[in-house]
DNA sequence: TGCATAAATAACAATATGGTTATATGGTTT
DNA sequence: AAACCATATAACCATATTGTTATTTATGCA
């Protein structure tokens, strides 16, 4: 099924951030909270904990508190969701035919 | 071969925007020059052109002059690269691995 | 040569992004 | 209850992004 190009749009500049690419694929190895996560990073604590926000939005990672700590983990699901929709783009053949009709195509042999 | 957080991060900021993965998509129908993309959507030329640029610089689009026009061709091979990118983060185990001897992590059971 | 068309660049404005420090909130411990 | 620790939120700042209009550059043709 597609995903509209604003959706994907967002997904993708989630991911867009070498910071954030970098906590996920610290997720990738295992679960972290946030006070594990900042030592690593050469930023403050908040700005950890809006990067992990911003992931949670786009639905990349979840929470989950134990205590007073909350950890993180990767959605792998919609990690693939992002890969499948880079491959299978919403169709635009309508769009083009459409210019096509308007007379507006260039066509160069 | 694994792509620096980075560099990953930066063809992912090209992708990251609506019109840039529309313009992509009808890429991936037939090569299109800048003059027919420009009615498709509800903004300037100039603003078109500095998307192509983008893509360009991110190596997602490859240009060819033909005439006075200037058609623009999708390089799937740089999409396939992101996809593969995606699922193949570089590792951070060494990170993990210094941080439990600096006594950072917390364990939760 | 001179003019028309296609595309890129320049200069600018509004908004988004990613960081900071200070403070609030939630849960634990004494 | 009070102090403590982990995390989130608020307010703010510098820079990046994405659009605009005006102008320049490149090509084709009468």
């Amino acid at each position: 099924m597609t995903m509209e190009f604003e959706k994907i749009a967002d997904i993708l500049k989630a991911l867009a951030d070498p910071t954030r690419l970098k906590i996920l694929s610290l997720l990738r190895i295992r679960d972290c909270c946030v006070c594990e996560l900042v030592p690593i990073f050469n930023i403050s604590q908040p700005a950890i904990s809006k990067h992990l926000s911003r992931l949670k939005t786009a639905e990349l990672v979840r929470e989950t508190r134990k205590g007073q700590w909350v950890f993180y983990s990767i959605n792998e699901k919609r990690l693939e969701e992002i890969r499948y929709a880079l491959s299978h783009l919403p169709d635009l053949s309508e769009e083009l035919r459409e210019l096509e009709q308007q007379g507006l195509t260039v066509i160069c042999e």
